[in-house]
DNA sequence: TACCATCCCTTGTGTCACAAGGGTAGGCAC
DNA sequence: GTGCCTACCCTTGTGACACAAGGGATGGTA
């Protein structure tokens, strides 16, 4: 039984990875507490979630990634945008507006018929 | 190879159905115009998506079905908001406002840390 | 008669979030 | 030292579901 939020995730999960990186190379953990933060905690991330998701926008090329060390002094895979990634989010993230806002237009219409 | 438009269909579908019937009694390929006129065409319903749709949603009790005859003089099956559906968009609908808010506020965001 | 539009349906197939598991290593309390 | 917590990384089922691509029936119209 899917529910709105797992699936508003979906839509999207992409994106937030995206954009977290946008302010700086992040690792994992790091973006996941970000994407966290960002959504006032309405969207949770599950690591098995998130660590597939990383991978997958690594095969596409938007990120790539280099061990290192994080603040706390632990091993860590740090993640960064590659050009492509970038023009991906700028080129994705108007569309999930778009489309997001027909919906919710859809969803509070008060009349079956156009205006 | 998901699209945020696929995905964000994932994340509304019920709702659009629940929302379409709330005008009265319609059928499914009413339905699907119904949805697809009312975003604009930004989304688009395959039939193989709308039809285990709308048994799913009968399954769970949000809607109920009779057969009828269509304004064209054609067979049609005719679905029905019940109070569980009615309750059910009321409920869900609100949810989903406010996850893809939070969603659309991330992706806006200007600063990483919180303002 | 032929064709299109209007309606309904099903069976693969692939993607993906999630649950639930597992592992390593630093820091701190005792 | 030992134990425990936190910070990090990962994988393997499993289930849900949109989609593509098929199929079928029938009414109107040319």
């Amino acid at each position: 039984m899917a529910d709105t939020e797992t699936d508003l995730l979906r839509s999207s999960l992409d994106l937030l990875v995206l954009k977290a990186l946008n302010w700086g190379p992040m690792h994992g953990y790091g973006i996941s507490e970000w994407i966290e933060h960002a959504t006032a905690s309405l969207l949770l991330l599950e690591e098995g979630t998130l660590y597939p998701a990383l991978h997958r926008l690594e095969r596409r090329g938007w990120i790539t990634s280099e061990w290192g060390v994080s603040g706390n002094n632990r091993r860590a895979k740090f993640y960064r945008l590659t050009t492509a990634g970038r023009a991906r989010f700028r080129a994705q993230a108007p569309l999930w507006h778009r489309h997001a806002e027909a919906i919710a237009v859809a969803l509070r219409r008060t009349s079956p018929e156009p205006v």
